[in-house]
DNA sequence: AATGGAACTGGGAGCGCTCCCAGGCTGTTT
DNA sequence: AAACAGCCTGGGAGCGCTCCCAGTTCCATT
């Protein structure tokens, strides 16, 4: 049987109230007291009972996070990875504990249900990156913190941690231009998920300010797989580009080897440029330039946002843009 | 303000008893009754508090999953990522849910006791492949039901699921002496891994059985990255083999990089296949002959025994082991 | 009609914690 | 010397649930 609060009390030769003092930080212990009992709690490696703390107080630090359905595919893909443990190393470092829900549709209304009010947790990241995601509303509806990873496209009044897709995708094409590239292509991620939209609009944006013409068939849509972006890629070649910005790494990859399967050259024949820079973009033949974006920290900064959220219980949005970065390595 | 289990009980006109039996799925409840609790339970979606219950019975419907120290670099690949889906999708449908803890070398004292003491978990999952792991010592010591992912090496008292490690990588070296190969080297995990060692293993016996003479030179430790297959695959060219069984996909892709640099064919001059089949493999140049183990699978046996472990509270030990199959692409 | 037992129901106690209030102790002020 | 204002400390109440025990009701038997 685990020790409790009181039998700490009984040894230490103070009361229950003292003891849950010295743990919650109380200032009203004297010093003495405060040792004695922690050298106590020391010894027998004392941990509160968390269920316990959480019916009395209503708080039990931990955090649940989200990730919607349909990521399944993706999830071969290392950017939930890196997000999964970007939330739970800052968690770890701030003595929080994190609820995995990855929630499959079937499940959905459920599951939901069950993480806003069976009251394990203090708040929520949702991993939102779907365009119409009913989640978001339930949330909302609720009164729990909750911040979203991917900012919502509609309701800004929620708080959230992005990273700057449109200047990303600018700072992409514009690379591709200063190589003399004027075909430019480009591989989206699904409609119907936000980051990938933005990327999208980055693209058309520098193609406007150099007064280069829209052309559709230089447009392909894939689904931020590797088999997504090879098929796009393919459809893609016959407009003869002389360079294209796919919205993913993962992506990149399939489209480079169709590329390569068409018998062309990268970059002399065909420029790629990713987007992500996962861990294995340095490792690919050619190695892949691309857009970073700070995964780990996304997670990270999310975490740590929606703990301040919940110690200071204002319901103040909040909003967080982490930057990207133009890795230069072969591939374009 | 949620709900509570004495709101339902007033609005329902019985006692709080009674709810609680109806959600419980108590026999001692009339239909009549049973039927029109459950109409208000759903009308008003109410959802019990699991804190609540936690304290109270002792039983949270929460399992831990824990993953161990020194994986961050692992954690590129999508191993682990497919484990944690398995295992999610398992509690989903069992109406469980999972709480994640990556421990970090730093907490990793503190996090166990957490785990183990705050009254939050009904059992944990480890996937400790790691011969000397302190994490398992704790955890055999607490009494609360736990399951690893990979078999411990020398306490064989402790559940687990597993795949034949042996078995495949016997696989694997028999088809690449169907093949004719007869120079064959190995890349093998790190020398602490459970698992890697026994794919050693079991690549040693093959050549035992065929009187082929082990050679040092064909051996080389990877550490389950891609770099670190690449910079195995360097070492090993200079003893001229014909194939190389690597003992992850990750590793393989490197190794294949270092071959296909030096100017060698694949699988003309030398023959690769990896271990894993990780949904990538079907997507690289050439594509990957493996050896296929069910990874979602592990990780959903894994959830399933240990929630069955904690239905029936007898500590019979449990062992799963799962088959392996050799998935020929292109490569050897 | 009386009895026994099974089926069902209600309420008290208690899980381990936090929060609040009351009270004891100290030291300063009048 | 009396009064008061801090500090500290202890114990009661209660968070929302489960578990147990003590009813109460109902029906089949004698």
């Amino acid at each position: 049987m685990p020790l409790t609060l009181e039998d700490i009390a009984k040894i230490s030769g103070v009361s229950r109230s003292t003891v849950s003092r010295v743990i919650n930080g109380d200032v009203n212990v004297s010093d003495r007291t405060r040792e004695k009992v922690q050298e106590i709690i020391r010894r027998y490696d004392f941990q509160p009972n968390l269920a316990a703390r959480g019916l009395a107080a209503g708080v039990t630090n931990v955090i649940g996070l989200v990730i919607p359905r349909g990521v399944s595919a993706i999830f071969a893909d290392p950017f939930f990875p890196l997000i999964i443990q970007g939330v739970t190393s800052a968690c770890n470092a701030m003595d929080y504990s994190v609820m995995l829900w990855l929630a499959e549709p079937e499940y959905e209304r459920r599951t939901i249900h069950k993480i806003l009010y069976s009251g394990l947790i203090d708040g929520v990241i949702v991993t939102s990156m779907l365009l119409e995601d009913p989640i978001i509303e339930s949330m909302a509806a609720s009164k729990l913190p909750f911040i979203t990873i991917g900012r919502h496209p509609t309701n800004d009044r929620i708080s959230y941690v992005d990273v700057d897709n449109r200047q990303g995708a600018r700072n992409a094409v514009n690379h591709l231009l200063r190589g003399h590239r004027r075909r430019i292509a480009t591989i989206t991620g699904p409609g119907n998920m936000i980051a990938g939209q933005e990327r999208v609009e980055g693209y058309y944006e520098c193609l406007r300010e150099r007064n280069i013409p829209r052309e559709p068939a230089l447009v392909a849509e894939g689904d931020f797989t590797d088999a997504g972006g090879y098929y796009a890629m393919l459809q893609l070649l016959t407009a003869k580009p002389d360079a294209v910005f796919v919205a993913s790494d993962s992506m990149a990859y399939g489209a480079m080897r169709a590329i390569q399967e068409a018998g062309l050259r990268i970059p002399h024949d065909i420029a790629v440029i990713g987007f992500d820079d996962i861990p294995q973009s340095a490792h690919v033949n050619p190695p892949l330039t691309t857009i970073r974006q700070p995964i780990h920290q996304i997670g990270a900064t999310a975490a740590e946002t929606l703990i301040d959220m919940i110690a200071h219980q204002n319901d103040q949005q909040r909003r967080v843009i982490l930057p990207t970065e133009l890795v230069i390595r072969a591939s374009a």
